[in-house]
DNA sequence: CGTTTCCGTGAAATCGCTTTCACGAGGTTC
DNA sequence: GAACCTCGTGAAAGCGATTTCACGGAAACG
C-alpha cells in the first residue's frame, strides 16, 4: 500500500552538511542564529537529496499539526450554493502556497459537543475558518481554548472574532446610487432573511443611500424577503400593487431578482424599461440569463484569501483585526 | 497557542486498564486475538478516560496518515461550478464517519511534477479522489506508486484506474425516451465539449435511442456545442433553420438548453408547445428559472459519497471495481 | 589579565503510537 | 512423556522531527 522508496531524513542531510540533527531542525525552522556557512551546508544538503519535511514526525515532536480546518455548517444542502466553494477555493489557494493543508469538515454543527467540535478542540489542526457562522457557542469555545480561528460573514454578536466580510452594505448603497443616478425615483427593496447579518447589512445600505440621495423613504417599500425565488416574486408583486410609482426594485440576492423579474413581467410591464432590477451575488444565474442580471459582485475568492492569511497571520502572533472587502456593482440588462 | 489540558496516552489506558501498551493498540486497531477480558478492560479505560488517539503519533508510527486528498484541478474558475462543492461533500461525509480527514487540494496540475504532485507521492496521504480528471500521466504515475486513487468520471484511457461516474448515456437515454413518449417525432441534440467523456457519453445515450425508438436519425439533428449559453443559442438556431419538424432539444448542460431556449422565443416559438427542451444536471439554474427547466438529474453527492466508500475499500485491501450511478430525469415545464 | 556573559552547537530526551520479537503457557503430536 | 506448535502478551525498539540543556569558546567587563 505504501512507497517503497525512502525519504531522506534529518539523520542523512546533518551527515552530508556535516553538522548535528539539531542545526538541521533550526535552519529548516528558520532560528537565525545559526552560522551562515552551516546554514548554507544545510540548504544545500536539502537541495541535493530533495528533502521534504515529514509532517507526521514534525507535528508529533512540535504539537503544530500544519493543518487548518474549514468548517461549514452544513444542512447537506449549503455546499451546493457555488458561494461557499469558491469561498474554500481561495482559502486552499493561500495556504497551500505557505505550506499548509486545508481539510475540509462539513458537518451539522448542532451540538457544542459534536465530534467535529472535539476533533477541533483536541488541537488536531492550527487553526480553523468557520464558513457560515451559526453556533457562536462553538466559536467561543474554540477561541477560548486560544485556537486561533477567522469568521467567514460577520458574526452577530460582537465578540472579538477575527472575521472577514464583504462590504454588504457598501454593495447596495453603489446598487442604489447607481439606479438614482439613472433617474429611478422610486427604488425598492426585497430583502434577505434578516436574521442574517448580510441580509441586514444591505438592508442599512440601501436605507442609507435612499436618505443620502433623498428619494421616495418608505415602508411600504421595504419587503422582507427570504432568499428564495418565491418570495421574490410574490413580494414584487405587493410592491407593484403598493407603489404604483415603483420603478426600480434592489433584491438582496439574484435568486429573489428573477422572482421579481418574473413578477413584473407577468404584470405586464417590462425590465428595465419601467422597472429596473439589481441583484445581489453576480451569480452564475445572473451571468448566464436573459436578460443579464445587473448584480452587486463579491469578490469571494478574495474572501477566502483573506481569512486565510489572517490565519497565517494569527499563527504567527500578529495582532490580527477584521477585514471589509469591497464590492463591485456588475451592469447587466436589467438596470 | 496550544491547549493546555494534555490528553490521555496509551500510557494511562494501559495503566488502568492493567495491560501493556501494546495490547491497547492491538484493541484500537482492532486486532482480533485479544482475550475478551482484556478488550473489555481496554475499552472501558478509553471511554473512561475520553481517549482519542493522536493522529500525529499514530501517523508516524504506522505511516499511515488518516488522509485523502480530495484533487480538483483548476484555475479559479472550476470551483464556482457547485459541482465539484458538491461532490466534495458527499466524500466528506463519508470520510468523516470512517475517522479519516479530507484534504483539499485546489490546484493547476500542469506539470507532472508539481508541488501538488509531489505532495501525493511523497505518501502525506493515504489516498487521493481525483475531481475532473485531464492529466492522468499523473495518475499513472501514482497508481504505479500504489497510492490508492479513484477518479471521478470516467477516464478517457483504458486505464485500470477506478472511478465513479454517473450514467450519461443512461439519463441521456432517458430523456430522449421521454420525449418520443411524449411524441415528438423530431429530436435533435445539442452535445457538449465532445473532448469531454461525459459529452461523448450523453452523445452515445441520445444516439441510442435514437436508433432504439426508430425516429429521424440525421447529422443534421447534432449540433456540437461547447457547454457555454451562447452555443446554445446559435446552434438552436441553426437546428430550427435546417429542419423545420424539429419538435425537442435535447441539450448536454442546462446553460445550453437556456441559450436554446432564448432562441427558440426569439424566434417566435413557444416551449414547450412548439419546441421542448431538455437539459443535463439539473442545475441551481434549472431549479430557479422561469419556465422550470427539464432536466437530467445526476446523484452528485452519491458521486462523491461512492468514491470515498471505494477509497476505503482500496485502503482496506479490498479489490474494486468502477462504479457507474443512475441518473433520473425530473420533469418540469420545458419538455 | 582574570572573570563573567553571551551564543552557537550537538547530545540526548521526547512526542505518542505501532510493530517486531521473544517468551511462556497450554495444546498437539508421535 | 518428550518434542513441537500455537497463540496471546509485554518489553522494547523504532518512526522522524523538535527542543531542552549543558558545554566550550569568544567577547565583554572590571
Amino acid at each position: 500500500m505504501a512507497k517503497k522508496p525512502k525519504r531522506p531524513t534529518y539523520a542523512e542531510i546533518a551527515k552530508l552538511a556535516g553538522v548535528s540533527e539539531a542545526t538541521v531542525s533550526r535552519v529548516l525552522n528558520g532560528d537565525d542564529k545559526v552560522d551562515a556557512d552551516r546554514v548554507k551546508a544545510v540548504t544545500d544538503a536539502v537541495e541535493k537529496l530533495g528533502y521534504k519535511k515529514n509532517r507526521a514526525a514534525s507535528a508529533l515532536a512540535s504539537g503544530r499539526t500544519g493543518l487548518i480546518a474549514v468548517v461549514i455548517d452544513d444542512d447537506l444542502s449549503v455546499f451546493q450554493d457555488p458561494f461557499w466553494g469558491t469561498v474554500t477555493n481561495g482559502i486552499s489557494r493561500v495556504l497551500m502556497e505557505n505550506e499548509m493543508q486545508t481539510i475540509l469538515l462539513v458537518a451539522p454543527l448542532e451540538k457544542i459537543d459534536s465530534p467535529v467540535a472535539q476533533y477541533l478542540m483536541r488541537g488536531e489542526v492550527d487553526g480553523v475558518i468557520f464558513l457560515q457562522l451559526q453556533k457562536d457557542s462553538l466559536i467561543k469555545k474554540l477561541a477560548k481554548q486560544n485556537l486561533p480561528l477567522v469568521v467567514n460573514g460577520t458574526p452577530h454578536s460582537s465578540n472579538p472574532f477575527a472575521y472577514v466580510d464583504s462590504d454588504n452594505a457598501g454593495g447596495a448603497y453603489s446598487a442604489v446610487e447607481y439606479l438614482v443616478k439613472q433617474g429611478r425615483k422610486t427604488v425598492a427593496m426585497i430583502t434577505g432573511d434578516l436574521t442574517n447579518t448580510a441580509a441586514e447589512q444591505r438592508l442599512d445600505g440601501y436605507a442609507a443611500a435612499v436618505r443620502f440621495f433623498e428619494i421616495l423613504e418608505s415602508k411600504s417599500l421595504v419587503a422582507k424577503g427570504d432568499w428564495t425565488r418565491e418570495s421574490g416574486y410574490s413580494l414584487a408583486n405587493e410592491l407593484m400593487a403598493k407603489n404604483p410609482e415603483l420603478d426600480a426594485i434592489f433584491c438582496s440576492n439574484d435568486v429573489m431578482a428573477f422572482g421579481a423579474i418574473a413578477a413584473i413581467q407577468d404584470a405586464g410591464k417590462s425590465v428595465p424599461e419601467d422597472i429596473a432590477v439589481i441583484g445581489f451575488d453576480d451569480s452564475f444565474l445572473a451571468q448566464n440569463s436573459h436578460p443579464g442580471l445587473t448584480s452587486v459582485r463579491q469578490d469571494i475568492v478574495g474572501l477566502g484569501m483573506e481569512a486565510a492569511r489572517m490565519i497565517l497571520a494569527m499563527l504567527h502572533g500578529d495582532e490580527v483585526y477584521s477585514e471589509i472587502l469591497p464590492c463591485e456593482l456588475v451592469i447587466r440588462e436589467t438596470a
